[in-house]
DNA sequence: TAAAATTAAATTGTACACAATCTTATAAGT
DNA sequence: ACTTATAAGATTGTGTACAATTTAATTTTA
């Protein structure tokens, strides 16, 4: 029975995690789109603007994420004009990403998104409940 | 300041979502490899078998996915032999999805995934008590 | 009841996500 | 120095995601 319950605990877990996940993310579409940018993007340059110049391999795992995801956003990024990718003269296996003049100002233009993102926050709070009570539980399992 | 606080508990929380998400998603990975599926293939099975016959539209809806993403992944199933999709009589466009006897036998055999994984969530409970500050911070302010 | 609107899947195109492999560069061991 | 090992990105292949369009079936409505 205590099994049982534990599998449902977890099971509800991690279908909150994903389902939150998605809804949070969903919210920020419509304003990143006016700027041309994906979340993957915006979060990559979250990090980039943050360390003003980051070698993909520490971007990488920062984001939890591979050059086999990396290397083709950064390309985007880079055409788009928004960062520069540089091989590194000290060592020639690594690349660094930092932004281009367009991509400060991107930084600027796009302070309004997490602002106006955070008013719609409202329109999740039953599911941001949900996830609460749920890590609540776990959270009180897995301590003692 | 105050929206200053507003943008960065924001940033935090999605964030906290997306790698929280994703390490709870990691962890199911081997788990689901040995019987051969993905989480998505997973999480979309665990609600076939618990409606035992369900549309696609409504399989859509309890996983916030559509057709676009369900169809190929269905189709992936229905050829590994673990469920069938059925044209409903009654209405043409509606196709019903259901386990095959093989797909039942996979819900026995699959028990064990959400209890091994029980046990190593205890891997990410420092990221979860990071996303239980965030969303405790966050519900507060969202409540008032 | 015939045309228009709606609906459910399927399809198409773009963008992640990630394992596995490949390439090149650096570091270590002999 | 030469070989081996390691490391960082790039590439390839499969599998989601999701917007937009298409197709076919069902409703609605004029």
């Amino acid at each position: 029975m205590q099994t049982e319950h534990q599998i449902k605990l977890e099971n509800q877990l991690c279908f909150s995690l994903y389902a939150t996940s998605k809804e949070v993310i969903k919210l920020y579409k419509p304003l990143l789109d006016t700027h041309g940018l994906t979340y993957t993007q915006y979060i990559a340059l979250m990090v980039i603007w943050e360390h003003e110049a980051i070698s993909v391999k520490a971007l990488g795992s920062k984001l939890y994420l591979d050059s086999g995801t990396l290397t083709p956003l950064l390309k985007k990024l880079e055409l788009q004009g928004f960062v520069t990718r540089t091989r590194l003269e000290s060592d020639e296996r690594t690349v660094i990403v930092a932004p281009t003049l367009a991509g400060w100002q991107l930084q600027k233009d796009i302070l309004t998104v997490p602002e106006s993102l955070y008013c719609q926050l409202q329109h999740t709070a039953a599911d941001l409940f949900t996830l609460k009570k749920q890590l609540d539980l776990l959270l009180e399992t897995l301590v003692k």
